[in-house]
This record gives structure tokens, sequence and C-alpha cells, in this order.
RNA sequence: CGCGAGGUGGAGCAGUCUGGAAGCUCGUCGGGCUCAUAACCCGAAGGUCACAGGUUCAAAUCCUGUCCUCGCAACCA
């Protein structure tokens, strides 16, 4: 008999820098659904990778100096080892520099074109010559370019379009009969809303305006969407060939049976992937799950703050399995959920040293002492084991119908019920009691029998969430590994085998203090090392900025700075960081608008005397004119001082 | 009225689609136990389910409005 097969994939990481642990929970929450799909005895082939194209990667390049290749071959060697370190079963690892998959993009967008799906277009716009950009007109400034503020010219490009609306009836159809393509489902209804429904525009293609992408093989000057050329790492990656003969791979797998992605880009996976695919007359896949993100506790994830975490610093800290745990544990299903150090550290303590490792140490611990470590059945059942019992054989197919759902953070729930419960049955048989009198002997026995066996039920079920702790449970019991199947069944342990003498402390319980002041040691650390290697020998705080191009005292001369007064101010209405003030400038008062809401309030504005730039073109910020601009010193976070007078001076004075 | 998500005991969340006795984990307090990693087990306190209306025999759940928070966008002259 073949066994079923389940091809899934997650979405291939982009390389524009080192994953974050936000990146990274989506490649352990895929290989957790990949091992449990194999325990339950499917032929799984997971296949992830880095998506390493496009223009954003040809800037970082740039300005790492580097050519776009050597970036992306360090970024997605980064993303490969951090994978590794993660521990994940990926069977493929894909990247869209791989020669195969550029020689199908380009055999693919011809086959299209050919067919008359992409034809070739023009792309109108307003268009910014020094940026190399087009801009709508609702994204103009002021009628100017939004990046650099300089005058923008209607022009066309030439670009290539596929032809989205002639496949949208279809794909509206199959969405509608298909209500499990998109999960959770709630997502189905924003894409009909928002995109099917109201009509699909063509998309466009190709872009010349950058060159790191696949070259457009029968016109050269255009590379190929990013998009289209990530997309089809799905079916490049497992051998399809577009115009000959797919592989065995291919046709074994294809169509996926899930597409595990981050819910932002739930879109390109459920519009533009299927219709790409109906154009070449391929099935499309069956299901898509859009992930909720993991999110910082306390405020965004910043790098010039310092706190965004990485899972290669998490696993050091507390181990691989405690940080797949976490967040394969702490996410739910479909809100977003949250990671901090203390976060990790309660979680840590509770349920894995506590009710796991605790469970498994005086467990063996009893063996040891009562049995010198021989585990046998001694068959002297009471009624108070039943529901231990019950409890072990129904846990897998507790956790297997959770697994079904993609519910993988109830999965490990139900299976640390199952560990909860070995707990509570300590309590009530009391072992240490039984010890004491030799006639309860058999007894004992058969509750310890009970309490390995249940343990290494659960063990086994552990094993796509924490690999490794599962292996080191089962080898301590001295348990072999069972199949999902099998796990209904109360008694495989085989009575009679010896436990180990030495259990290894599985997880240790944290000092949350000593797990910050430890992080907080090594981000001090590794600062200084990046000083030090930047070569800032400074004491001092110092910043260095980008030096503008010098200019003539006429260029200054023509900038006029004044003493001002604010004699009043007010938050702008519609905005996170605007203030308004008024300003006094010897007779006259301006209105001027500030980007300073996080560093100062209104009412303590009023009063002060600061630098203002007075002859700038006055412009609208949020709907609200401004007539001048407040000037201020800013550091590397952020914060801002404005700048005033060292004597006082009068409203008005003349700065130069 | 830019887009989206959310407001449930001290903290973090489930429950909301498919109305029908307010639940989980942590923390706190009390008790039990001593095999074990100051772990384990039992019990208790603590909530007007953001607010105001409405529908209903019945609303955390459905409808309308308001307030607040958080992402993204915009903007930071």
């Amino acid at each position: 008999m073949d066994k079923k097969k389940f091809y899934m994939t997650t979405a291939i990481a982009y390389t524009s820098g080192k994953p974050h642990i936000g990146n990274t929970y989506e490649i352990v929450l895929a290989d957790a659904i990949a091992r449990f799909r194999r325990m339950q005895g499917y032929d799984v082939f997971f296949q992830t990778g880095t998506d390493e194209h496009g223009q954003k990667i040809e800037l970082k390049a740039e300005e790492a100096g580097v050519s776009p290749k050597e970036f992306v071959d360090g970024v997605s060697s980064e993303i490969k080892r951090i994978w590794d370190l993660m521990n994940t079963s990926y069977d493929k690892f894909i990247r869209t520099t791989d020669d195969y998959h550029e020689k199908q993009v380009q055999k693919i967008f011809k086959k299209l074109y050919d067919k008359g799906d992409i034809y070739k277009g023009s792309y109108e716009g307003l268009y910014c010559t020094p940026c190399e950009s087009f801009w709508t007109p609702s994204q103009l400034v002021d009628g100017k370019c939004p990046d650099c503020g300089r005058e923008v010219q209607p022009a066309k490009e030439e670009a290539y379009f596929f032809r989205m609306s002639k496949y949208a009836d279809r794909l509206i159809d199959h969405i509608n009969k298909h209500p499990e393509f998109i999960q959770p489902v709630s997502r189905k209804n924003e894409m009909m809303n928002n995109f099917l429904l109201p009509g699909l525009q063509d998309l466009c293609v190709s872009r010349t305006s950058f060159k790191w992408g696949i070259p457009v093989d029968f016109d050269p000057k255009h590379v190929v969407y990013v998009w289209l050329d990530a997309l089809t790492n799905y079916i490049t990656g497992i051998g399809y060939e577009c115009d000959g003969e797919s592989s065995d791979l291919f046709n074994k797998n294809w169509p996926a049976d899930l597409h595990l992605i981050g819910k932002d880009i739930i879109r390109f996976h459920t519009i533009y992937w299927p219709i790409f695919l109906m154009a070449l007359d391929l099935p499309l896949p069956k299901q898509v799950f859009g992930h909720p993100w993991l999110l910082q506790g306390d405020g965004k994830m910043s790098k010039s703050k310092g706190n965004v975490l990485y899972a290669d610093d998490l696993a050091e800290q507390f181990g691989v399995d405690a940080v797949r745990f976490f967040v394969l544990h702490e996410m739910p299903f479909d809100n977003d959920g949250v990671i901090t150090w203390e976060l990790m550290v309660e979680r840590i303590n509770s349920e894995l040293a506590n009710t796991l490792g605790n469970l498994v140490n005086r467990t063996i611990s009893m063996s040891n002492k009562y049995f010198g470590g021989i585990v046998s059945n001694g068959e002297v059942i009471e009624p108070v084991d039943r529901e231990l019992r019950e409890t072990a054989v129904s846990a897998a197919q507790k956790a297997s119908d959770k697994m079904d759902e993609l519910r993988v953070a109830d999965a490990i729930t139900e299976i640390f019920a199952l560990f909860k419960r070995c707990n509570k049955y300590i309590d009530e048989t009391m072992p240490w009691a039984l010890a004491k009198d030799e006639s309860k002997k058999a007894r004992l026995a058969t509750v310890l029998y009970n309490l390995v066996e249940a343990i290494s039920i659960g063990a086994c079920l552990l094993e796509p969430f924490m690999p490794e702790t599962s292996a080191k449970i089962l080898s301590q019991l001295g348990a072999k590994k069972r199949s999902l199947e099998v796990m209904n069944m109360f008694g495989l342990y085989q009575s009679g085998t010896k436990v180990t003498e030495n259990p290894e402390i599985l997880f240790a319980r944290l000092d949350v203090n000593e797990v910050l002041a430890q992080v907080e040691a090594k981000k001090a650390e590794k600062e200084e090392a990046a000083a030090d290697s930047e070569g800032t020998a400074d004491a001092g705080n110092v910043i260095d900025i980008e030096p503008k191009p010098e200019i003539t005292f006429d260029d200054f001369a023509k900038l006029q700075f004044q003493v001002g007064e604010i004699i009043a101010c007010e938050a702008v209405k519609k905005s996170k960081k605007l203030l308004c003030s008024q300003v006094r400038i010897g007779s006259q008062v301006k209105q001027i608008v500030s980007g300073i809401k996080s560093q100062y309030t209104p009412e303590e504005m009023v009063g002060k005397k600061v630098m203002v730039a007075v002859n700038l073109k006055p412009a609208k910020l949020a709907g609200v004119l401004s007539e001048g601009m407040l000037l201020c010193a800013e550091d590397a976070d952020g914060n801002l001082a404005l700048m005033t007078p060292d004597k006082d001076m009068p409203a008005g004075a003349e700065i130069c």
C-alpha cells in the first residue's frame, strides 16, 4: 500500500537581512506540521527556501558594497543556518537564484506570453527621473516626488501585463466551492470583498527600473516581477518542466496540500498564484494557511532599540526545544502572539521544568529508589488507574484532531494535559506510601509502570514539536518510539526494562532577573564588539551621518534663521507625531507643524525660544499649514532636542 | 471619516462565526504531600466580558453608535 503523499511549503524567506524570531516562527510551525504528518503515516515532502531577487536587495547590496549575488549568498546561508539550528526537517531548500528555477521562470514567462495571457503594454504614471520611480497622482506630495521632492513628469514605460481578469470568475468559483482553500476562513472574505468582487486589475509582471531579477529572455531589458518569480518556486523546486516532462517528484506531489504563509501575503497566494497556475493548466494547491504574527511585547521590534529577538540568541539562552515549544504553544490560531524574555522564562518554568521535566525526573527517581530502575508491570490494577489510562490512550486522537485543523497550540495543550494527569496520578496513588508496605510491592510496581507507559506515549506525541526532548525522554525511560496508530493502546512499554540511573534534568528552572541580566550583558558585549569593528574608538557618544555635498556661501545665504517664541501649541488631530505651534517671530506669528509629539508635550512647548528656519516654502502636513521649521538635533535612537539660544534673545533675532 | 487588528478577574489569553449557567495558564492566599527541579496535588479570593443603546425568553457572542489601544500607511519642512 502506498502511503498518502503530503506536499507542504513555507513561504520562501526574503533575503534582505537576518530573519528575526517572527520569521523563524513560520519554519518551526511548518516543521511541526510536517513531522506530525509523517507520524500520521503520510509521505511528506516539505519545501522551504529563500526569495532572492528584487530592487530592495539590489539596494541593500549596494549599501553593503557587494554584488547582489554575494549579498544573497550570505543572507541565504545565514537563513539556512538558523533553519538547521532550529532542527527543522525540510526536504528541499530552494533558492530563486538556483539555475533550474531561473530557467523555468523564463520558460513560464515565454509560455504565458505566447499564449496571450501576458501581453506587452505600457505603464503610465508620473515619473521621477532621479529616483527612477513611477508614482500615482495620489502618492505625490504637493505634486512632487514623495521620495526626493523633485518635479515629476508624466511618462510611459513599456511593461508586460498579466490578464488577471480572464481567470477571475474561475477563481471566485473555486474559492466558493472549496471553503477550506483559504484558512483561517476570516481571511477568505477579506480577499473576496477587497480584490475579487470589485474586479481584478491586470498585474504588471515585469520591471525595467532595476536589474537584479530574472531577465525576460526574449526582451532582456525587462526582469520578471519578483512575485511571479517567487511563487513559482513551489513547482520548480519539485521538478516542474514547462515544455517537457516534469519529474516524478512533481507528478507525485503536485498539487501542494498546504502552503503555509504569513497573513500579509495571502493575497499573492490566493489570487495571483492560483491564476498563474490556471494559466499553466495546473491544478491549484489544496490549502493556503495564513498564520498570524509573533510580535515583540514591549513595542515594535526595532533595530535601533536593539530589542529585536533572533532565534539563535533565544536558542543559545534557552535551548532549541524550549524556543520551539514557546513559539508553537504561545501562538493563538488567528491572533498575533507575543514573545518577550520574561514570557519565555515563565512558560519554561511552569510547563517545561515543573510539569514535564519534574514529572520525568520524579518518576525515574522512584523507579531507581524502589526497584533499582527496573520497571515491570505488577498487574495490580485499581479503579484510580482508569482515568490515567483513558487520558493516555485518547491523547493521540485529540492531538491529531487539533493538528488536522492546524491548531498546533491546542495540540500541544492536549499532550500536556496527559503530563498533568500523570502528576495528579502520583498524588492519588502515593507511591512513597506504598513503598513502606512490603505487601504492596506489586501495586507499587504497577503504578510506576503505568506512569512510565503514560509518559512514553506523551513523549512520542511530543516528537513533532520538541524532537530532541522527545528522544531524550524515551532514551531515559528505555522506551521505543511509536507510530501514531498504536498510541491508542496502553501497555506497550516492555515490562522489565531498566530506566537510566542518572536522569538528566530536561529543563532547569530559570530566574527571570538572572536571565534578563545575562541578556543585558550579552547585548552590551555585542554593542561593544560592533563599536570596535566600526573603529569608533572615541569614548563619548558620537554620531556620523552621511555627508552632503559642499555648498557655497551664496547657497547658505539663501537660508534664513530666526529666534522664535512659541506662544501656543497643540497636537495635530489625525496624526501621531505632529504638534502645531504658533511661533512669534518679530512682529509676526507663524504656524509651524513639527514631528516632535513623541518627545515634547504641547504644554512644555509654550514659552520656549527656538531656532526657526523661516523662509521655507509653506507646506501642508496632515492637512495643516506649516510656514517654517523648528530645528532639532536628533540622535541615533530618534531622540530630539530643540535648539534654543544660549542666552535670552528676543523673538525675531536673526541667527547667522 | 486612510487600512487592519484588538479592548474578557493583577498579567497573558480562549470563548464571539453556529446567542443558552464566564473558562485556561501564570500570579496571590489557604490547605495537603515529601518521590521530585522550593517542584506536585486540592481549595479559595478576584471579572458591570471597554462604554451606551438596540434585537431576543436569553447577549462576551447579533445590530447601531461612542471611547481607548496596537500594527501598517501617511506624515515627521
